[in-house]
DNA sequence: ACCTGAACACCGTTCAAGT
DNA sequence: ACCTGAACACCGTTCAAGT
């Protein structure tokens, strides 16, 4: 799950301890409850005083980077396990199934992916990596004929994010509802009802930018 | 524009200019800034002292209810002109564009519509007033076989509710970027594309009771 | 009746003092 | 090196004192 760019000096193993309390103690609170616990109950959870939170993370956007981070490169890892099991019939559409489904559990990711956490470096080096991934799981169900032409991973995610967001308040009352909106999506993207879209496509980098200056 | 159910005690001149003032000022803070501007500047910008503003509106979430309601009540009256303008192909996706619009350009709009807001008394009835009429933009829809029949207008307030989230972060960059996803929804609402989704649709009260619960 | 700014509780963030 | 809680600026909200 964690891919740490560089190890880095290692810490000292009491401050080792704090780190990894935090980030658990967060990613909890954060999944369960958004992005607006105070980082104040996340120390208390985590057992550490705040001082120390912000020790660890110099802002509390670091702290939320630092999780999204980590949710990224899971999703992009799982991505590509399903590119290499030939068994899967349509893989991209799986895909995007597991992308909303955890959307719509961790309400901390679903508010920090277009949060500008986006801006952190490592989670734009992750992102980038989903991006990637995702690029492939397109360009193979194109080849399959499952998905029209005119469609990039750029849509992919943008449609996931529409999706979650959409169901989101539908949610508290029917949870599974996100699969009556991926359904309509998957109607779009079959090639047989594709019409014209207006405007060029949106390219990686702007998407990127995009998500960069969001705020 | 504004539509007040009972004119109940007409307020004291300066009070009554005090009140459009801070409305006025919200409004145009809050389309700009979204939510998140202070009570105390949008007194300031208003002119008032900040203990002004919470005796018109005794919390902040009352005073963004109070914008959210006047532009509920704007769209669905516009809805209700378009069903009457005959010359119209297909007023179901001019009015949707419309929706959608009018999220991307009002920050605070976007934020209010899925908030807990929609848990104020008159939002509700005002809301409620918007579904109806987009009911009767689908069933003409529906009748002139633009539209597949398993969707419902709840469906509608919730794809452009996800168009508008969706392409919200790319529209810093690419202003125009909605219509492309606009585009899809209306590739995946053609009868021609239809196939089976999967649950039971969400119902008005479902709706409902899940915006007001949200939170 | 209505207006006002000072006061309160809570948040993110900083830092002097401890080990 | 790292930990800690008290301190600061800012937010939403309340209220005693004014007109």
């Amino acid at each position: 799950m964690a891919a740490d760019m560089e190890a880095a000096r290692p810490l000292r193993a009491d401050a080792e301890r704090n780190r990894r309390r935090l980030i658990d103690a967060a990613a909890e609170a954060f999944a369960e409850r958004g992005l607006d616990v105070s980082v104040a109950e996340i120390a208390k959870r985590a057992g550490v005083g705040q001082g120390t939170a912000f020790r660890h993370f110099p802002t509390k956007e670091r702290l939320v980077a630092e999780i999204v981070r980590d949710r990224l490169t899971g999703l992009a890892a799982f991505g590509r396990e399903l590119l290499e099991d030939s068994r899967r019939e349509d893989p991209l559409l799986d895909f995007m199934r597991s992308l909303i489904e955890l959307q719509v559990q961790d309400r901390g990711l679903a508010e920090g992916v277009g949060s500008s956490v986006l801006a952190d470096p490592a989670v734009r080096e992750a992102h980038l990596e989903l991006l990637r991934t995702i690029e492939l799981l397109v360009a193979r169900g194109q080849e399959a004929g499952n998905v029209r032409t005119d469609i990039s991973a750029v849509d992919v995610i943008v449609l996931t994010k529409g999706v979650a967001a959409a169901s989101d308040p539908l949610c508290v009352v029917k949870p599974r509802i996100w699969r009556r909106y991926l359904d309509l999506v998957r109607d779009a993207l079959r090639p047989e009802s594709a019409r014209p879209l207006s405007g060029r496509p949106p390219t990686r980098a702007e998407l990127e930018r995009g998500l960069a200056e969001h705020h």
